[in-house]
DNA sequence: AGACCTGATTTGAACGTTCAACACCACAAA
DNA sequence: TTTGTGGTGTTGAACGTTCAAATCAGGTCT
């Protein structure tokens, strides 16, 4: 009735617990005709070796720590499902499973980091959401706890994976230059949040690089990261003498604020948000979609990797690019 | 340099190993004295009891599965991210953690969460999604693997938490009736869905309540939950000789679409839709909310609380109101 | 005084796994 | 014959914790 142990299936095949282990672990050690007795044994009896002493053998829990926030009051849906589910799916084949925590804020998050990980519940942790003075990275350093990061940090001395966020509104931009767009406007996180710095930085240089940067000091717009914010935003730039025919916003909650905007006073207006929130296809919202799979796959490698070839140094940090989804808000006009 | 031990403790402390472990598990078995002096042992070496050992030796991982599901297509956000922060918060108080795991369906989900009970990785497990006939609930008793499930089946003889979807519904149609309405439509999933057909279930019962049952057959439409499915079945609705002036929506994505022909239209339609995704605050789309958080609660002591109190027959399953949030989709006309 | 309790603390064992060391055999080399 | 050697398989020990049983003072009762 109690799950089967190695000694069951031992006894069962008439041979020791450690040739039951060497099959599993090390086959090449074992006789063939001994291993097949063994693993019909294995089979016959439904062993599956518990994954709890072997941790507590080999001190590893093969478990990875993600700190599961509440959902932001005015996001449109986060990165969290889909990051989630690729992390997930990425570690099954690393035979590592994630455990949800939660915290109050980022010391709060390092501290019962801290207390997992001394409590041997977690070998590492993944953390995102990255500001450019983040106090994680050094904190978790100097605890000497592994851990990946999507984002990064000024000083990037750690493994992190991000995206290439100037290349998606680059990308954003030259799609509206295309279409015969010369005002595009940007709207964006308050200055100092490192992706938001990321995203207007694409914007600015691909414009200059069509030399449309001249006079375009008012179609650059900093706030909250809020729906109303974005139709504010948008009111005050249609309201200029000379207004944008188009606008590229730093996410999807700002760019359906402007649509509101936009809808409510029919103006012509392209836009292209940033993140490809479900919401952005309800509202046929164009906007730049990440690569969070390939995201799940390279933070696990870069949590686990280092473990496997130490001698290789590989990259710190890995840069993925996004695409951008095209719809009816930059496509119609 | 290793985390320090019981042992540690006990060296430092000059007491033995299970002194220290009384000190935690039971501290009225130790002199107020001695316990002072281990306590201070702990503190200053920073000890904290290894989670793994402690699992090994009670047979207990305090680990609980949790499905994480790819991203549904065309789903507007889905309630994961709330329902999965309220089980990890709630979880939290009672010394457990999530762990996630993916599957590729149903049956396969029960395969990977006997997997790991049987490895010992977790205790039990967080269904959602049910559906009437839905095989887990069976398969997962058959197994002896406790469970809570967010839904019903329709023999449900286990562990539930569920929303009240009819008092949802419910709400919407009173609402509506209240601003004036006397033609209102319902648009859900197709019939055999145990969710939508409470919803249903709720519209139809209240409508009858205010004898506005009569001549409403073509107000009752289903069919796949996709925008683009909303917006068709809402030009069905206004095509028709009587059209409604409102509709109740079994999802927000429903909603969404109904949203959108009702713009292209111009069409006067009071909207209410069901979840209150972020997309209904986006859209300005009044909604049914489900209290998620309270849901997490819920099943956390269905699941861990039989353990304590096997004694008191506590309810199977216990309904949870939701609330009505009005926007500007059913209150402006 | 001896038997008997009660409270505080200690020691032994066990949870299930795998590493390390050792035993055994067959066979080859000296 | 002796000495290795490589392939197979075994046993002992350990990971860190807690349950169960044993020990030991200090006192009370008869």
């Amino acid at each position: 009735m109690n799950p089967p142990t190695v000694e069951d299936v031992a006894r069962a095949a008439g041979v020791s617990r450690q040739t039951v282990s060497n099959v599993l672990n090390a086959p090449q050690r074992v006789r063939p005709e001994t291993r097949q007795r063994v693993e019909a044994a294995i089979e016959q009896l439904g062993y599956r070796p518990n994954r709890v002493a072997q941790s507590l053998r080999a001190a590893t829990s093969r478990m990875i720590g993600y700190r599961i926030e509440p959902m932001h009051p005015h996001a449109l849906g986060s990165m969290h499902d889909r990051l989630l589910h690729a992390l997930a799916e990425a570690g099954r084949a690393a035979d590592h499973h994630l455990l949800l925590f939660t915290a109050d804020d980022p010391d709060d998050e390092v501290t019962n980091v801290d207390a997992l990980h001394r409590a041997g519940a977690i070998d590492g942790v993944m953390i995102y959401g990255i500001q450019s003075d983040d106090p994680r990275p050094p904190a978790l350093r100097q605890l000497r706890i592994p851990f990946a990061a999507f984002g990064r940090t000024g000083a990037d001395a750690h493994a992190w994976v991000d995206i290439d966020n100037a290349a998606g509104t680059a990308a954003a931009v030259e799609h509206l230059v295309t279409r015969g767009h010369r005002r595009i406007a940007f709207l964006g996180y308050p200055e100092g949040v490192a992706v938001g710095d990321r995203r207007a930085e694409g914007w600015r240089t691909t414009l200059d690089k069509h030399g449309l940067l001249d006079g375009s000091r008012h179609l650059d717009l900093r706030g909250e990261d809020s729906l109303a914010n974005g139709a504010r935003l948008a009111e005050a730039l249609l309201e200029h003498p000379t207004p944008p025919t188009a606008v590229v916003a730093a996410t999807d909650t700002l760019a359906a604020g402007v649509l509101r905007t936009v809808r409510q006073r029919h103006a012509r207006l392209a836009v292209v948000g940033f993140d490809d929130t479900p919401t952005a296809g309800a509202l046929d919202l164009s906007s730049v979609r990440q690569p969070i799979e390939a995201v799940g796959h390279a933070m696990i490698r870069a949590l686990l990797g280092p473990a496997v070839s130490v001698a290789q140094d590989e990259p710190a940090g890995q840069l993925l690019a996004p695409e951008l989804i095209v719809r009816a808000s930059s496509a119609l006009h």
